[in-house]
DNA sequence: CGGAGAATTGATAAATATCAAGGTAGGTGG
DNA sequence: CCACCTACCTTGATATTTATCAATTCTCCG
């Protein structure tokens, strides 16, 4: 992910063969990198919403308080990911995004997307790609969430961050970072810190997966996915027929 | 929505004004009517997608098997609705979607969009918007599902179903038909149809809905909001600035 | 009038939350 | 280099919510 190669480039790739064309298109939309802090607030529900921002390096989360002051936590994003496209329509944030590390982001104004839009068709069937993966990420993790055990979430969890990065790198091993305080799973699963405490302890001694402080380390991937009821097309190719 | 205007015109003016030539444009989408009967399975999960659809009249739902023969409904479809539409990009069915009742609905082949792409920028960003805003009521559902009690779970979805049915129809009263069993919300909600029972008796008890049969009554909107924890920005108008 | 799906109700069981008390590891300043 | 500090995690005991099972009643439709 170089000065030549944009995250968002290499973001959308995933998604369908990009041409040098289209390539220099996309990465003429991002404005240079700002870094961001551990902790810090891109943005808070109900701000105007003018922008989206590639994640170049680091991770990040969008998230929700909800009345009784507790916070849930909508989407996880990850190195390349995109920020924000689904709140393109909307006049407000519809969730706070905060980061997990310190980064590197890339600001994109909407109205460049409106520029897209009017000069490459094929770029725009990319973006309705890349949006409706992440609706369907969302989807899926509903599914999870209703009607599923506290073990059946955790895993399914942990194998989607498994999954997703392994999509980015497939070089990736068994054992990654995964920098979530076991509060934030709790807060992405709807459980309480301790029951996810519980369930990882029971996981760590069945042989499944091992965490500790930031890193995931999964011992059997094919147990795991089955406890999380992993069905498997997050990771098919999305390509676009073109 | 007779011959003229086009259910999925209809639809679209919600997120932005249409000129008469837009609006020609998004008519000629749509195939002939196909009649369609309650129960009737549109497609299943894993099915080719080639296609999505506007829904003229009824309500529809998609759903999920889950490994356990139990099933989630992930949307809910009202009249005017689009459906499948966030599948564009996948080559498969994500999810299935059958009928609540009788219906009718008219096809539109992906490619179309396609050609929408090509010759509208402003209606590809209509698409994106009626996209988002699925996408938006996805995730408000997904933080009233994983973390709220049965009771803020009901009053949230009774009280989308009121605002979604108010958005189409201005006039609409406290009064109105929800097609949905007490099984079907139930899976909607992630509940057990037996819980949805008692939290919809307790909820006629205290004055706030009434619910028999396909009919909802709603007796105090203010308290049913509350309850449910109903934010807002579902009311908001999404128009695109442009 | 009879039948079938749908809804209600009661009793009991299971899953998860909450509360509270330690324990551990990594970072920091002396 | 050590000691402490703090955030994070673990564990146990108890409380709450919701599921499950089973029996009954309701309501619509033929």
């Amino acid at each position: 992910m170089g000065q030549q190669e944009s995250c968002i480039a290499q973001h959308f790739s995933h998604y369908g063969r990009l041409s040098e064309n289209e390539r220099r298109q996309l990465d003429a939309l991002e404005a240079p990198a700002t870094v961001v802090t551990k902790g810090q607030v891109l943005w808070h529900e109900g701000d105007a919403a003018r922008n989206f921002c590639t994640l170049g390096l680091g991770w990040a989360y969008s998230f929700r308080y909800l009345a009784d002051g507790t916070r849930h936590i909508l989407e996880t994003f990850l190195p390349g990911d995109v920020i924000g496209l689904r709140e393109f329509p909307f006049q407000e944030r519809l969730s706070s995004v905060a980061m997990l590390e310190d980064a590197e982001i890339r600001l994109v104004e909407h109205r460049r997307l409106v520029d897209i839009f009017r000069d490459s068709p094929r770029l725009t069937s990319l973006c309705f790609a890349v949006s409706s993966y992440q609706q369907a990420l969302l989807s899926e993790r509903l599914v999870h969430l209703s009607r599923r055990s506290a073990r059946q979430r955790v895993a399914y969890l942990l194998f989607e961050f498994y999954s997703r990065l392994k999509r980015n790198d497939g070089a990736l091993g068994d054992c990654f970072r995964v920098p979530l305080s076991q509060q934030q799973l709790a807060d992405a699963l709807g459980l309480s810190p301790v029951h996810v405490s519980r369930t990882l302890t029971a996981f760590r001694r069945e042989g499944l997966v091992k965490r500790s402080r930031g890193w995931v380390h999964i011992l059997d991937p094919q147990a795991l996915a089955d406890e999380g009821c992993v069905t498997g097309y997050l990771h098919e190719s999305v390509l676009l027929v073109d």
